[in-house]
RNA sequence: GCCGGGAUGGUGGAAUUGGUAGACGCGCCGGACUCAAAAUCCGGUGCCAGCAAUGGCGUGAGGGUUCAAGUCCCUCUCCCGGCACCA
C-alpha cells in the first residue's frame, strides 16, 4: 500500500472495474426490495456544470447507500435531447442540431464517467432518438383518440421581422432577441393536452405525496388554484352581446362599477366597429410578449369600449372597459371590477376616474381604513347593497346563488387557475406531432403501423421559422383515410412531453413492440427522485398528469410517479455581460472575469481578462448555458479527483439549499481524504486484525466506541431520513478527530481501530466510492466493498451512565453539571443550585420556578 | 405583480421536536518538524471588557409570545427560484 493518497492511480482503475463487472446493471428480482433512484433528465448542453455534479452525486450517494442496505437498486441516466439550445447553436455555427446534440451527449457522458457514478448505463436513453419518440407519438395517438388531446387556438409571441414564433426567453423587454423588433401576440392553432380534466385529482393526490417537500406541494396547489365562486352573466345592452365573468367575491357584486375585458374578447371586436378610434389601443394591447410575468408587471391601461352591459341585480348600465391586464386565455376573458374591494381595480379606477362604491364594512372596526385611499379586500358585512345589507360572505353567497339562478344570470362554479397544456411548438428540433392534415378528412392521426414519424436530422434552422415547413420530403404525404395528397403537421412537441414519461422507459428501454412492458410494474413508481427546485411546478406537474393518463390507458399501476422527491437547491454563479447595440447581450464566463469587491462583497468592477475591458455584473443566477456562468467540474476532477469533487459538493451545504458557487476550501476536502488514507495506512501497516466484538476497553476506548456507534446512528439517519450529507460528513470528521486522540495500541485497541476504520470506510463509500473501494480491500483483503452491508448500531455501546446538564438562571447559561443517570429530579435540582457560579446568581433571591428538561437543561427562574 | 424559498462569525455552514448559538470545514494567527520551503502535526480564533475566572452583547431590521426564540407570531428590507414556449 502506498503511504500517500493519489487519486489518479485509483479512480480510473475502479471505474474500469465497475464497468467491466457490470455491477450496476440490474434486473428485476424478488429476493431483495427494489429501490428506483433517479436524477432529473439532463439537457445535453455540452458540458457538465456544478449543478449536475450536485444532482448526480446526491442520487449516487443514495443509490450506493441503499445497495449497501440490501436493496436491488436501479439508478438511471439519459438525455433530454430535443430543445431550443440546439437550434440556437445551429443558427450560430451552422451545425445541424442533431450533430451538435450527439456530440454534446458524447462529451458529457465522458465527464459523467469520470465522476464514478453507479448508473446502469445499459438503460441510457436519448429523447431525440426514434426508438424513444416512436412511443411518444404512439401515446399521442392514443390520447388523441381518447379526447385527452384536442386542437384550439392559442396565443404566441410573434417576431414580425424574423417571421417566427419566439419562446418567452427570447422576448427581452417586449422585443425579439435577434431582430430587436417589437413582439406581437399572434393567435394560431395548437394541440392541447386536457390536463384540466385531471385538475381535481392532481390537487387531491398531493395529500398522498408525503415523501415530497411541503413547499413543492404548496406551490403545485397554488398553481392548480382551485377556487369556489360564481359565474355571473351581465346581459347585453343596445343590441350588443352580454358577457360572463367569474368571481370569487360575489359578495361585492353590488359594488361593481365597470367590467373589464381583454382586447381579444369578442365584445372588443364589436366595440371596434362602433368606435374605430379604439384601434390604436387594441393594437397596443396586442404588442409585447405573452408571458404572465410581463403582463402582470406592465402598466395597467384601459379604454372605454363605448358599450354597456346590464347589472344582473340592479339592472343598471355598467360600462365595459378594454384593459391590458385582463387575459383572454384566463377564465372568460372578462372580469367584474369592484374598485373599493380589489387593489388592482382600485388602481385602475383611480387612474381613469371611474366611480367607487363601498359595499363591505370591515369585520373589525378599523379607524385607519379610508375608502378614498385604499381598497378593503377582506370580507366583512355588506352595506349599500339593498336587500343584502347586513349579510356575511356566506349568507350573501347562498342568497345570490338563489337569486342569480332564478334570473338565469349566474351559478356557483368551481374554477381552476390551471390551464390546458399547449404542446405545439413551431420548431424543428423536437418530436414530430403525428398528425396528417387532409382537405377532406381533417386532422388524421398517423396509423400506428406508420410510426414513428421520423424527424430528418440534417436540417439547419436559420431563425426564420421551422425548416420542416420547407422540407417537402417531410411535409408531402397522403391521407391515411382517403389516400388523397395531404400535408404532414410540422409543429413539434413541447420538450416537457419528452420528460414526462422517460423514467418509465428506463424500465424497459429495449422494448421494441410496446411503449412499456411488464417490467415497469416491478420498478415503478420511482422511489427517490432528485432534481432542481426550478422544476417544482411545470415538469413535476406534467409528469404527474402523464402518469395518471397512462394509468387510465392501463399502462401503469398506481396514481403517482414519484414516491419521494428531493428538490436540490440551485448552484448559482455570478454572471457578467456586455450589451450589444441591438439590445442583445454577450455573456462572459466568471472564470474569464477578474472581479474586485468592496468589504461587504459587492462587486465594484469586473474586467474581462482577455481584453482588459469592463464587463457588467449581472447578479448571481442559476448556472446555465444561456448566461454562460456554468462552472465545469473537469478542472477540479483533474486536480483533486472525483472523490474530492463529490465530497466537496456534498460537504458544502445541505442539498435543498441554494449554493453560491465558490471552490474555496476544496483543498480541505482533499486533505480529509488524505487523512483517512493515512489512518488506514498506519493501521494496515501494523497488520489487519479481526474487528472488535468483545473484550476489555480502557475508559477512553469505551468513549471512542460509544462515539463510533453514535456516529453510525447519526449518519444512517442523516442519509436515509434527513438527506443531509454535510452533517454526516462532519460526524465522520469528528469521529476521526477522536480516533486520532485515542490510544489504540493494545490488543483490544487494535480491534477497535479495525472496527472503526471498517465502519468509516463503508459509511464514506457512497460519497467517495473510489478511495473507499481501495481502502476496503486493504482493510479486509480478498473482499469487495460493494458486497458489504451498511454498519449496524450496537445498542450496548450507546449506553452511557452520565450526562451533561446545562444550568440556566433566568434563561441565561450559568453552569454545567455532570449528572449520573440514577439521580432523581430533586437530587438534580439540588445539584444545580449548588453549582458555585449558579449560586452567585440566585443568592438571596426567591426561586419562583424551576424548569427541568431531563438529561439536558435546568432553568432556575428567580 | 402573483406563488414558493432564503438571510447565522472573516468564510461555507451546524443547532434534527421551542432548550448550551457558531459543530465540522475553509481562512487567519501562533508553535513544532525542516538548512529552507512544501506537506504534516499541535494550539488559538463571534464581537467588546478582563492576566484570568468571568461578564456584557450577538442569528437581515423593528415589534410580540414564552421560564426559554436562529427556531413560533406580526410588520418590513434585500436576495434567489417559478410564472405555463429555457430546461
Amino acid at each position: 500500500m502506498q503511504e500517500i493518497y493519489n487519486h489518479s492511480q485509483i479512480e480510473k482503475k475502479c471505474q474500469t472495474k465497475w464497468r467491466e463487472s457490470k455491477v450496476f446493471e440490474v434486473k428485476e428480482s424478488d429476493d431483495k426490495p427494489k429501490m428506483y433512484c433517479m436524477p432529473m433528465l439532463p439537457y445535453p448542453s455540452g458540458k457538465l456544470h456544478m449543478g449536475h455534479v450536485r444532482n448526480y452525486t446526491i442520487t449516487d450517494v443514495l443509490a450506493r447507500f441503499y445497495k449497501l442496505k440490501g436493496y436491488n437498486v436501479l439508478h438511471t441516466i439519459g438525455w433530454d435531447a430535443f430543445g431550443l439550445p440546439a437550434e440556437n447553436a445551429a443558427m450560430k455555427s451552422k451545425v445541424a442540431p442533431a450533430a451538435w446534440t450527439y456530440q454534446n451527449i458524447e462529451n458529457m457522458k465522458a465527464q459523467l464517467e469520470n465522476m464514478g457514478l453507479s448508473f446502469d448505463w445499459s438503460r441510457e436513453i436519448a429523447t431525440c432518438k426514434p426508438d424513444y419518440y416512436h412511443w411518444q407519438q404512439w401515446l399521442f395517438v392514443q390520447l388523441y383518440k381518447n379526447g385527452v388531446i384536442y386542437r384550439k387556438n392559442g396565443i404566441v409571441n410573434w417576431d414580425p421581422v424574423d417571421q417566427t414564433v419566439l419562446a418567452n426567453e427570447q422576448v427581452i423587454d417586449g422585443k425579439g432577441w435577434r431582430s430587436g423588433a417589437t413582439v406581437e401576440k399572434k393567435e394560431i392553432p395548437m394541440y392541447y393536452f386536457a390536463i384540466t380534466k385531471y385538475a381535481e385529482e392532481l390537487l387531491s393526490d398531493l395529500d398522498k405525496l408525503d415523501g415530497w417537500p411541503e413547499q413543492v406541494r404548496l406551490m403545485q396547489k397554488n398553481w392548480i388554484g382551485k377556487s369556489r365562486g360564481m359565474e355571473v352573466t351581465f346581459a347585453g345592452c343596445d343590441g350588443y352581446d352580454g358577457l360572463t365573468v367569474f368571481t370569487t367575491r360575489p359578495d361585492t357584486l353590488m359594488g361593481v362599477t365597470y367590467v373589464a375585458i381583454s382586447a381579444e374578447h369578442p365584445l372588443a371586436d364589436a366595440a371596434l366597429k362602433l368606435k374605430p378610434e379604439l384601434a390604436d389601443f387594441i393594437h397596443e394591447c396586442k404588442m409585447g410578449g405573452v408571458s404572465e410575468a410581463e403582463l402582470a408587471t406592465q402598466e395597467k391601461k384601459g379604454a372605454f369600449s363605448g358599450l354597456y352591459v346590464t347589472h344582473p341585480l340592479t339592472n343598471e348600465k355598467v360600462p365595459v372597459w378594454i384593459a391590458n391586464y385582463v387575459l383572454m386565455n384566463y377564465g372568460t376573458g372578462a372580469v367584474m371590477a369592484v374598485p373599493s374591494h380589489d387593489e388592482r381595480d382600485f388602481e385602475f379606477a383611480t387612474k381613469y376616474d371611474l366611480p367607487k362604491k363601498v359595499v363591505i364594512k370591515p369585520a373589525k372596526a378599523d379607524d385607519s381604513y379610508q375608502p378614498d385611499i385604499t381598497a378593503y379586500t377582506d370580507s366583512g358585512t355588506l352595506i349599500n347593497s339593498g336587500k343584502y345589507d347586513g349579510m356575511s360572505f356566506d349568507q350573501v353567497f347562498a342568497e345570490l346563488e338563489k337569486d342569480l339562478t332564478t334570473k338565469n344570470a349566474g351559478q356557483v362554479k368551481i374554477n381552476y387557475r390551471l390551464r390546458d397544456w399547449g404542446i405545439s411548438r413551431q420548431r424543428y428540433w423536437g418530436c414530430p406531432i403525428p398528425i396528417i392534415h387532409c382537405e377532406h378528412c381533417g386532422d388524421v392521426p398517423v396509423p400506428e403501423e406508420n410510426l414513428p414519424v421520423i424527424l430528418p436530422e440534417d436540417l439547419i434552422p436559420d431563425g426564420s421559422g421551422n425548416p420542416l415547413n420547407k422540407d417537402k420530403r417531410f411535409t408531402d404525404t397522403s391521407c391515411p383515410k382517403c389516400g388523397a395528397a395531404a400535408r404532414r403537421e410540422t409543429d413539434t412537441m413541447d420538450t416537457f412531453v419528452d420528460s414526462s414519461w422517460y423514467f418509465l422507459r428506463y424500465t424497459c428501454p429495449d422494448s421494441h413492440s410496446a411503449m412499456l412492458d411488464e417490467r415497469v410494474n416491478y420498478w415503478a413508481p420511482v422511489d427517490q427522485y432528485v432534481g432542481g427546485i426550478e422544476h417544482a411546478i411545470l415538469h413535476l406537474l406534467y409528469a404527474r398528469f402523464f402518469y395518471k393518463a397512462l394509468r387510465d390507458l392501463g399502462l401503469v399501476a398506481g396514481d403517482e410517479p414519484f414516491k419521494n422527491l428531493l428538490t436540490q437547491g440551485m448552484v448559482l454563479a455570478e454572471t457578467f455581460y456586455r450589451q450589444n447595440p441591438n439590445g442583445s447581450k454577450d455573456w462572459f464566463s466568471p472564470l474569464d472575469v477578474e472581479v474586485s469587491k468592496d468589504g461587504k462583497g459587492n462587486v465594484i468592477s469586473a474586467i474581462y481578462k482577455a481584453d482588459g475591458k469592463e464587463v457588467i455584473y449581472g447578479g448571481i443566477e442559476k448556472m446555465s448555458k444561456s448566461k454562460n456562468n456554468g462552472i465545469d467540474p473537469d478542472e477540479i476532477i483533474a486536480k483533486y479527483g472525483a472523490d474530492t469533487a463529490r465530497l466537496f459538493v456534498m460537504f458544502a451545504s445541505p442539498p435543498e439549499q441554494t449554493l453560491d458557487w465558490s471552490d474555496t476550501g476544496i483543498a480541505g476536502s482533499n486533505r480529509f481524504i488524505s487523512k483517512v488514507w493515512r489512518m488506514v495506512y498506519e493501521h494496515v501497516n501494523t497488520g489487519v486484525v479481526p474487528r472488535y466484538t468483545a473484550g476489555e476497553l480502557s475508559t477512553e476506548q469505551k468513549k471512542l466506541r460509544t462515539q463510533l456507534h453514535q456516529t453510525i446512528q447519526k449518519i444512517t439517519n442523516d442519509i436515509e431520513v434527513r438527506k443531509q450529507f454535510n452533517t454526516a460528513i462532519a460526524a465522520v470528521m469528528e469521529l476521526l478527530n477522536a480516533y486520532a486522540k485515542t490510544d489504540l495500541s493494545d490488543v483490544s485497541g487494535r480491534a477497535l481501530a479495525q472496527e472503526t476504520l471498517e465502519a468509516v470506510v463503508i459509511m464514506l463509500s457512497p460519497i467517495t466510492p473510489h478511495v473507499c473501494d481501495v481502502l476496503w480491500s486493504l482493510l479486509v483483503p480478498e473482499s469487495e466493498l460493494l458486497n458489504q452491508s451498511w454498519p449496524i448500531v450496537d445498542a450496548a455501546a450507546l449506553e452511557v451512565d452520565e450526562a451533561e446538564v446545562i444550568v440556566q438562571v433566568n434563561g441565561k447559561l450559568r453552569g454545567k453539571i455532570m449528572v449520573a443517570k440514577s439521580l432523581s429530579k430533586v437530587e438534580i435540582e439540588e445539584l444545580a443550585k449548588q453549582n458555585p457560579n449558579v449560586q452567585k446568581f440566585i443568592d438571596g433571591q426567591a426561586i419562583k420556578k424551576m424548569v427541568v428538561v431531563p438529561g439536558k437543561l435546568i432553568n432556575i427562574v428567580v
